[in-house]
DNA sequence: ATGCCCGGTAGAACCGGA
């Protein structure tokens, strides 16, 4: 069973390499971030024709997430929850579309978009820290459940040193203040399994170019897409890794896909 | 030291991203 999780960047410009991805590779479950639409502006049908199911919450021009299953295959999803429950970063904001939850073919799969989270220091930065510690209560909420699960997307954590190109670059980021770090390092200590860290120990791959300044011919890269797998998953882990190449396409998001495979 | 490039949305000397 494989599962993917990829950052689009705009379901409607990227939805053509999108539906290439999706046939070239074939993912049971395909988790998206930052679709950036509404929800009636979700293209279903799209999906629908090439043999997937799909469930989406998305919001005007910003975040918005999705659970693709390959139908085809046999795969169903039965939604489980939407969101968090925590609201905007501005007074009576709503709560952002950034967590999508689900059961497929009894795999439970969260599918989230946690905040960026610069600048650093700030209120954003709180915000992002607050999230992560909410994410990390309704991690808890599955883990009790004692279901197999996934929790898998784009935290916006660089985990390690050896998880960017340079750390001098990217020193007074966000994405890896001690702070981030520490709050992506109690989702271990809890007993979650990051999958691509097991299959590369030494570190070294990314999951993310900038479209900025050559990033992506230099290898200027970092890892911020993340699998985390509960412990019945992790037994079965078979392999994970990037579709690294797609990066490089005409028209490709700035993240990669990430995926695993499990027995 | 700053911006580089994108997508979305608006029609910006825009914003947010990472």
């Amino acid at each position: 069973m494989k599962i993917a999780t990829f950052n689009i960047n705009g379901i409607k410009a990227r939805l053509p390499r999108l539906i290439e991805w999706l046939e070239e590779t074939r993912p049971a479950v395909a988790c998206l971030q930052e679709i950036k639409s509404q929800d009636d502006g979700f293209p279903v049908a799209d999906f629908e024709a090439i043999g997937y199911t799909a469930i989406w919450h998305g919001q005007k021009a910003f975040n918005g997430v999705a659970i693709l299953a390959d139908k085809r295959a046999g795969y169903e999803i039965a939604e489980v929850r939407r969101g968090l429950g925590i609201d905007g970063l501005k007074d009576g904001e709503g709560e952002q579309a950034r967590y999508l939850e689900a059961d497929v073919n009894g795999v439970r799969i969260a599918c989230l978009y946690l905040p960026n989270g610069n600048p650093h220091p700030g209120p954003k930065f709180d915000y992002k820290l607050a999230w992560m510690e909410r994410l990390r209560e309704r991690m808890a909420e599955i883990w009790a459940e004692e279901v197999p699960a996934v929790v898998l997307g784009d935290f916006n954590v660089i985990p390690e040193d050896d998880d960017v190109w340079s750390v001098k670059a990217m020193a007074d980021d966000a994405l890896m203040q001690p702070e981030s770090r520490a709050a992506y390092a109690r989702f271990l200590n809890d007993g979650w399994t990051d999958a691509l860290r097991t299959h590369n120990p030494r570190g070294g791959v990314w999951t993310y170019w900038d479209y900025q300044a050559g990033a992506w011919q230099r290898d200027h890269g970092f890892r911020i897409d993340h699998i985390l797998l509960s412990p019945e998953c992790a037994d079965r882990l078979e392999s994970a890794g990037v579709d690294k190449a797609h990066r490089g396409r005409e028209k490709a998001s700035d993240h990669a896909p990430v995926w695993v495979r499990l027995r």
